[in-house]
DNA sequence: CCCTGATTCGC
DNA sequence: GCGAATCAGG
């Protein structure tokens, strides 16, 4: 593939908005990371400050507060991240709200995770793979964040996948 | 091992 | 100009 105009305009957005290099090569799609580092050398756009300090740049710190009572909604960090993202946030606080209120008793320090917002070619072994959104529209995108074990899911949708319903109810 | 960007250099 | 290979780092 070659860089047309759009491409090379697409790659500067994303670039300036803190997207890896490999995550911009997949929304680009037929190059490499390296293919869009080289570009981006090659049209002297700024650097990343530090090497490798870009995983912490490309994301913003998240403000742990002390471990509370049971306030769902208060768990939900505030965050200043992109305009998507936020829709994204909304999304997911409505989830674990329905999960909470049919069964499952939530875990002691489990955070509400926040997804990348990860396309369907950015998915590797290691990312969750859990769906959010309407796929027919175009805030669709997976949760990406790291999943263990080379689990299809990060550890907290692991628990919201398999959940055989109200089968379990007996045991214990 | 996973990931990140930076650089080199043959094409 | 391009990008795989390689390097350097977290």
């Amino acid at each position: 593939m070659n860089w047309t105009d759009e491409r090379v305009e697409k790659l500067k957005k994303l670039w300036s908005e803190g997207l890896s290099a490999s995550q911009i090569a997949a929304q680009l799609g037929g190059v490499s990371r390296n293919a869009v580092i080289g570009k981006v050398h090659r049209l002297s756009l700024p650097g990343r400050a530090k090497a490798g300090g870009a995983t912490t740049a490309a994301r913003p710190k998240r403000t742990t507060s002390a471990p509370r009572a049971p306030n769902y909604a208060a768990r939900v960090a505030t965050r200043t991240v992109t305009r998507t993202a936020g829709a994204t946030v909304l999304k997911e606080e409505i989830e674990v709200d329905l999960v909470a209120d049919q069964d499952l008793e939530l875990a002691p320090n489990v955070v509400v995770p926040m997804s990348r917002r990860l396309g369907l070619t950015e998915l590797t072994e290691r990312t969750c793979k859990w769906p959010i959104g309407d796929p027919l529209k175009e805030e669709f995108h997976f949760c990406g964040n790291d999943s263990p074990e080379s689990s299809p899911y990060c550890s907290y949708h692991t628990r919201l996948a398999y959940q055989p319903s109200g089968e379990r109810r007996r045991m214990r």
